[in-house]
DNA sequence: TTGTAGGCGTTATCAT
DNA sequence: ATGATAACGCCTACAA
């Protein structure tokens, strides 16, 4: 039925289970004759080593954990076949949660995985999450870490992350040499790092260009459709309304599109209206962004898990956890403008 | 650094490992002394029992191999929420592999997967899987399997799928009380059964209203957006072109509605279109479908993990492997338009 | 070249 | 009420 155990070959063979073991791992100074014995009634018993065993005495699983925010998202499920590739190029798999963007959960995944005693953990954050003790603590405790994409504030930290700052300043550098100066911002919550960067860059851009930045331009959504139709609706509203608006993503983009479609706005025309992460799907939506900051989900996703596998290839040698890996992939400004 | 052994906690006790193990589990016969003393150094040391040991003695891992074939498509996103869930409820995780719909990756994945002695096996089969060999190979090694969605045409096997066949009689049926008579189907490849479960539901709708079946009105896609406008492009070209349109899928249907509507076709005018699937994204889309069918798949992803528990819970008592597990949801027809 | 024995962390069985 | 010991499957240092 199940897979049989060295022993039981052992027995079969008359020969004792260290020969078998060695035999099968193909061990320099065996007898031929042995090898050969033990391979074949190996091969014909479907014999497989069991890894549980292994993994026990070696104190190893060769299992990553994955904890992400939320799999529909098509950011993240391009992050997670990215980091799939990578695992299945170096051996290991992947253990999978989601989020849901609620820090407790987050807490309650995570654990459920840690004591599973993966390898190491790559987590994506929680947007709400703004306490990092119980990460500190994780680590602390000898778990490796590798933030992905929604990182920690703090330099002690393996992560990897795509800074839209440099993003953010070509977005505003073409749209102004389109023409636009009135340019919009409708931001993420003021606290999200992501807010932050956009921000900064968007800053920067005006700056660049000695335009002066006004603040009328710039509104935050708390993501909602709601959310993001009040504030669509507030720019507008100025006397001077904006010629151009950046959204926070393709999800705030869309809502805010169709609002302003909807108040017989030119979408595109009257105002132009661009986006961060490039979502595939928008190709079929009615006003796709004119341009888009592309994020490298996948290849995201695959450096991560690269990364995770070179540290815990390092850990095997020598426990110096004083060293921390950052990648900061430069994104790439995307113009459909012809395109579509 | 790392969490002690109960070992280590006998030790500093001067008890017995087996003590410290039973004290641990609230043992009924163990001195409450002991018991308290144990317990508070396990806490104040942060033991965790070794899960690794555990299961090793056990046999089992508490790890639910799922292999979807592309988790960028939302209905399996969502079935992977809807199996997590479940998973977490049970005190399962989730270890994941994708099989991007080719047969021999999807091997690849599972073998990698089954290596990890997973306790059991969530596989929804890869479009173009038709040899079942490896399957039953895999069950007769004494794997369990759940089947998702995606499910082999034999009786003798767990799955969880959803019924296409009413749903598609529900589909016809409503487009013929609307008024529509020449209903086009733009079917998947012929060979998967879900395009067998749409033709059988699209001929049985039509027969119950007593229409004949015009073959010039049954088309395949091979899926590809190429593919799609060809078909779309036939259909329009006919003497009669049809009054309605059922897609295979969303992702055919937005393709189709998207030449349809370049040839100035008034979609849903001219011409009604709907589809399965109701990826909430369509909801974006210049025409998003007037109606759809359902399928649940958060639910059946649930659904798939439970029975999964359930017989793996069964097994641990007897091996009685010849009882199957079928559950067949009923797909639901959803029409949008009074809401859009 | 091959065998013996110990150990990984835990639980269970049998003593005490 | 507690302790000693075997067992799970595998690997490996040491012995022969």
């Amino acid at each position: 039925m199940s897979s049989p155990t060295i022993k039981e070959i052992a027995r079969r063979l008359n020969v004792s289970v260290s020969t078998v073991s060695r035999a099968l791992q193909d061990h320099p100074r065996i007898g031929l004759r042995t090898k050969t014995r033990v391979q074949e009634l190996a091969r014909e018993l479907n014999y497989e080593p069991n890894r549980q065993a292994i993994f026990f005495k070696q104190k190893k699983t060769y299992i990553i954990g994955v904890v992400l925010p939320f799999i529909g998202e098509e950011f993240f499920s391009q992050a997670v076949t990215g980091m799939e590739a990578a695992a299945t190029e170096n051996h290991y798999t992947i253990l999978f949660g989601q989020s849901f963007d609620d820090p407790e959960r987050e807490k309650t995944v995570v654990e459920a995985i840690r004591k599973q005693r993966v390898d190491g953990l790559i987590i994506s954050l929680a947007k709400l999450t703004f306490k990092y003790d119980y990460f500190r603590d994780l680590e602390q405790s000898g778990m490796t870490v590798v933030y992905f994409d929604r990182v920690p504030p703090f330099d002690h930290a393996n992560k990897v992350y795509c800074n839209l700052f440099e993003g953010t300043v070509d977005l505003v550098n073409w749209l102004i040499n389109r023409g636009c100066k009135r340019i919009a911002l409708i931001n993420g919550p003021d606290k999200l790092p992501a807010s932050k960067e956009r921000l900064s860059g968007y800053i920067e851009g005006m700056s660049r260009k000695k335009i002066k930045v006004d603040m009328q331009f710039v509104e935050t959504t708390d993501l909602s459709k709601e959310g993001t139709v009040q504030v669509v609706k507030k720019l507008l509203a100025l006397k001077q309304p904006p010629n151009a608006i950046i959204s926070f993503n393709d999800y705030v983009h869309m809502d805010a599109v169709q609002y302003a479609s909807r108040q017989s706005i030119r979408v595109n025309k009257d105002i132009v209206f661009v986006s961060y992460a490039n979502l595939s799907i928008t190709a079929y939506t009615t006003y796709p962004p004119l341009a888009s900051v592309e994020q490298f989900p996948e290849r995201q996703g695959q450096k991560a898990l690269e990364i995770m596998v070179r540290i815990l290839s390092e850990k095997k040698g020598e426990n110096n956890a004083s060293l921390y890996y950052s990648e900061e992939l430069r994104p790439k400004l995307i113009i459909y403008e012809q395109a579509r």
